[in-house]
RNA sequence: GGCGGCUUGGCCAAGUGGUAAGGCGACGGCCUGCAAAGCCGUUAUUCUCCAGUUCAAAUCUGGAAGCCGCCUCCA
């Protein structure tokens, strides 16, 4: 069965069908890089990340393009309210991005496009469009796109002009010919970056630098556009009438959308004062966790963020770690060669619109399997049942690299959490194996109040003994 | 006001018209000196409500209620 993505565009999912067989065209919308990423940035970035690993998984060669909106009136209100320069702010805003994008393990896209590297193809985009008479530029002032001229605008969206016009919330501008044409061009007023263009002194309006540097880098059509849902109007809605009036042709085939995450069931702010940083997530979670957590639900849905939550994906990631470590002890190896049932479930869930949380299911379903094997064979499995769990191994394997999680090992897994935990509580492990020993003497003279004593201490720092057949070991509860 | 979406067990959450995945939690069992971990079993005769189409509906249609998003910068 073949990918099936749900399409803005027409409000259902459709068969993919790039237009250039065995390549791909996607475009994202980036941050506008002028205050620090919080957590729905990490979203739409993490499922766009993971929908360009689907694809190349899929064997197509994907050209992703995510830009950087470095020229806006937030960065410029940001530099007049601290004294920062424009540019110095941009700059510091996309290092961070790229430091917290690559501590979440995201791969970075083919091409990253900054507006101001662009200005001259945006000119020369507006004056194709003026050109075609679907813009206009108004003397002494902005340059608009003319919204008359493009008969199917609202198609994106579902709205038409009429109906907009009757809930008007738009302040009405004399200079414009309809009140929702919108800005090409704008003037700069002293003070504020500008660049020479046709129509004096200007930086770009936000939607065309979009149409700009996707047809710079994908042509005038290209598969699939995306972003978080909250841009299907009016950005993308724009964008198709400013690169379908100039030439023409559909703009793009597939458009994606995803859903906002909510704090505590409520969206996210500044009124409220809840907007969450990456940085903050970070601090308190993994970056397996909060990808694990990003991917529990499916894109297009709302997700809540809560500490509930994260708790609860955290301890679905050490279960599943646990699981490889059982497989690496019973013998399980590395072989890419082969795939196995998990890897079909998982395979059908990402071809039904990416869909994560059902695919992130097909894992537990696995491990609790494979735990089922090892614990019927004693953790020392024949010949037969070894062959059985190097296809969970492997199929689990192979998934981490499409979900971007379970890719360390899990020895290493544990021992970095136990660190951190022996660092957050400042505790001695030395101090733990003292006690451990002493309890397991005690036990050899069945001593087992003393034993039973020596746990509940420790039980009251947080910390676990598990009895195995190789003695005790201790985690963080 | 216009447009769109959501409502599934204690909580989170998949769900393609064919008889309710998965996670967390809870309870019982196996294992254990006792635990923990792991495993097994039990936790929704039912999917907000009402009506309809159908041999068959959580899934389709119509209606009602509640919640949410966009329409203004926003992932």
């Amino acid at each position: 069965m073949g990918l099936k993505v749900y399409n803005t565009l027409h409000g259902k999912k459709e068969v993919f069908v790039p237009l250039v067989e065995g390549k791909v065209g996607m475009y994202v919308c980036g941050p506008t890089v002028y205050d620090t990423s919080h957590i729905g940035h990490a979203r739409s970035v993490v499922v766009f990340d993971t929908i360009f690993r689907w694809l190349t998984e899929l064997k197509y060669d994907v050209r992703y393009v995510r830009n950087f909106t470095d020229v806006d009136d937030k960065i410029i209100k940001k530099s007049n309210e601290t004294g920062v320069d424009c540019t110095a702010i941009t700059e510091k805003y996309i290092d961070e991005f790229h430091n917290e994008m690559d501590a979440l393990n995201v791969l970075r896209p083919s091409v990253e496009p900054k507006a101001t590297d662009h200005i001259r193809h945006i000119i020369e985009f507006i004056q194709m469009l003026i050109d075609k008479g679907k813009a206009y530029h108004v003397e002494g002032g902005d340059v608009y796109f003319s919204i008359d001229s493009f008969k199917e605008y609202g198609k994106l969206s579902g709205r038409n002009i009429e109906d907009m016009k009757a809930g008007a919330r738009i302040a009405v501008d004399e200079n414009k010919k309809n009140p929702f044409d919108f800005v090409l061009w704008k003037p700069a007023k002293p003070g504020e970056p500008f660049w020479e263009s046709p129509w004096g002194k200007g930086r770009p309006g936000w939607h065309i630098e979009c149409s700009a540097m996707s047809y710079e880098y994908l042509g005038q059509g290209f598969d699939i556009h995306g972003g978080g849902k909250d841009l299907i109007f009016p950005h993308h809605e724009n964008e198709i009438a400013q690169s379908e009036a100039a030439f023409g042709t559909q703009f793009v085939k597939y458009w994606i959308h995803n859903g906002f995450v909510d704090i505590n069931n409520e969206k996210m702010s500044k009124s409220l004062g809840n907007f969450t940083m990456i940085k903050e997530v970070l601090a308190s979670y993994s970056a397996e966790v909060i990808r694990m957590f990003l991917l529990s639900k499916h894109y297009r849905s709302p997700i809540d963020y809560s500490e509930d939550s994260m708790r609860e994906i955290s301890l679905g990631l050490d279960r599943i770690y646990a699981f490889l470590e059982r497989l690496e002890k019973a013998g399980c190896k590395v072989d890419a060669s082969r795939k196995g049932d998990l890897w079909n479930d998982f395979e059908m869930a990402m071809n039904d619109d990416f869909n994560s949380a059902k695919a992130m299911a097909s894992v537990f379903e696995a491990v609790k399997k494979g735990n089922k094997i090892l614990d019927d064979a004693k953790d020392t499995p024949d010949e037969d049942r070894l062959d059985v769990l190097n296809l969970f191994y492997n199929d689990i394997k192979d998934i981490s690299n499409i979900f971007g999680i379970f890719l360390v090992d899990p020895h290493t897994y544990f021992k970095l959490k136990k660190d951190k935990g022996v660092a957050d509580m400042a505790i001695d492990p030395a101090e733990i194996e003292d006690l451990i020993q002493q309890r397991t003497d005690a036990r050899k003279n069945k001593d087992f109040s003393r034993s039973d004593e020596i746990r509940d201490l420790l039980q009251a720092k947080k910390i676990i003994l598990e009895d195995g057949p190789d003695g005790t070991t201790w985690r963080f509860e």
